[in-house]
DNA sequence: AAACCGGGGGA
DNA sequence: TCCCCAGGTTT
């Protein structure tokens, strides 16, 4: 079996036009691969094009405030690769002469950057041979060489990064790097391959034995753990309180409202009396003009349970005036916001009470 | 090796 | 509901 041929012949007829690939430029495509870590193409494609308008070059980026990379990054989630990028772009200019680095050995010193971006970028913007191996090359290889080693086990990366090294067209790596991206996206796909039209359908271990369902192998995940958040929309003369999220957790540089995180749900007699010895709040005449009910929030790992409560006050103490960035009701939409929070402020018909009119 | 880090869409 | 996506970093 020409395993290259077949799949480069493959990819003649079925290559997605994507805008990364209109490019020769080595920044776009670092750009890209970094989107679309964990990220569907689908939904990259809109970010890809907002961030390389907004931060046309490593310069741009480099020099661009943290809280304008976050804002075009919001909604994409693993908001650790923007901050990763500017750093990157910062790190190229200090280090490699303001250009992009071409072998993969270099490319995996970029922070942001591991075994498979480094090998993307390397084989897609300098044609550098060595696989790029991502979750549908594991899934392919797996099924049609049979291999039932765990993909998330060190030994299984090895194996599969070795047998895709062989496999690689030394000629053209990039297009075979690309080419087996795509296959995984729309022939072999996760669930419903499309095995009757599949070119290594006679070859295919999977196919051929029945354990497509089965293939490939992956460690057991646990199930997430609750968290407990209390959010407060403090409301002062058309005004509220935000701050930027410092600590290593998740939403690291978004902002949000002054908030409470709680070990379990709070019950309502419960939440009532936490106003009371909250540090933002003591002093103040507070009016509580609104509380939601919990709403779920599901990360990978966690599930979020938010309870927004709408305040207004008669003067904001001096936690909230010295720790909080004090903004137009109507400017919050201009910062970095969790999912959970412009969700919520943007469907919740009770945000009226939230409004900058008195 | 295992945990951590988001959000969305397909089945 | 469950799965998993052009994964990387930290512990």
């Amino acid at each position: 079996m020409d395993f290259s041929s077949i799949l480069l012949k493959w990819y003649q007829a079925n290559a997605r036009d994507l805008p990364w690939r209109n490019t020769t430029n080595p920044y776009y495509i670092w750009v890209s691969e970094v989107i679309l870590q964990q990220t569907r193409v689908v939904q990259g494609i809109s970010y890809y094009y907002r961030f390389i308008e907004r931060f046309p070059t490593i310069q741009s980026l480099a020099d661009a405030d943290i809280d304008d990379v976050m804002k075009v990054w919001q909604g994409l989630g693993y908001y650790t690769r923007a901050r990763n990028l500017k750093a990157g772009a910062i790190q190229v200019l200090e280090q490699y002469d303001g250009r992009l680095p071409t072998t993969c050995k270099e490319l995996l010193k970029i922070k942001g950057l591991g075994a498979y971006s480094a090998a993307a970028i390397a084989s897609f913007a300098f044609g550098e041979a060595v696989p790029a191996v991502d979750g549908n090359v594991y899934r392919i290889l797996s099924r049609i060489f049979g291999i039932f080693t765990p993909i998330d086990s060190i030994s299984g990366k090895k194996e599969f990064f070795a047998l895709a090294n062989e496999l690689i067209s030394r000629s053209e790596p990039g297009r075979f790097n690309q080419a087996l991206i795509d296959f995984g996206a729309l022939q072999c796909t996760p669930k419903s391959p499309r095995c009757p039209e599949c070119p290594f359908a006679d070859y295919c271990y999977a196919f051929q034995n029945n354990l497509i369902a089965a293939l490939p192998v992956k460690g057991k995940k646990k199930p997430p753990t609750d968290r407990f958040f209390y959010y407060f929309m403090v409301k002062h003369q058309g005004y509220s309180y935000i701050k930027r999220r410092e600590q290593k957790d998740i939403w690291h540089s978004l902002y949000e409202f002054p908030m409470l995180e709680t070990s379990a749900a709070l019950k309502p007699d419960e939440l009532i009396a936490m106003l009371n010895n909250l540090s933002f709040l003591s002093g103040s005449k507070v009016k509580v003009l609104n509380i939601s009910q919990p709403i779920r929030h599901v990360l990978s790992h966690r599930t979020i349970w938010a309870t927004f409560l709408i305040l207004e006050v008669d003067k904001p103490n001096y936690v909230l005036a010295e720790e909080y960035v004090r903004v137009p009701i109507d400017n919050i939409n201009n910062y970095s916001l969790p999912r959970l929070i412009d969700a919520y402020m943007a469907a919740e018909p009770a945000v009226k009470y939230f409004s900058a009119k008195k």
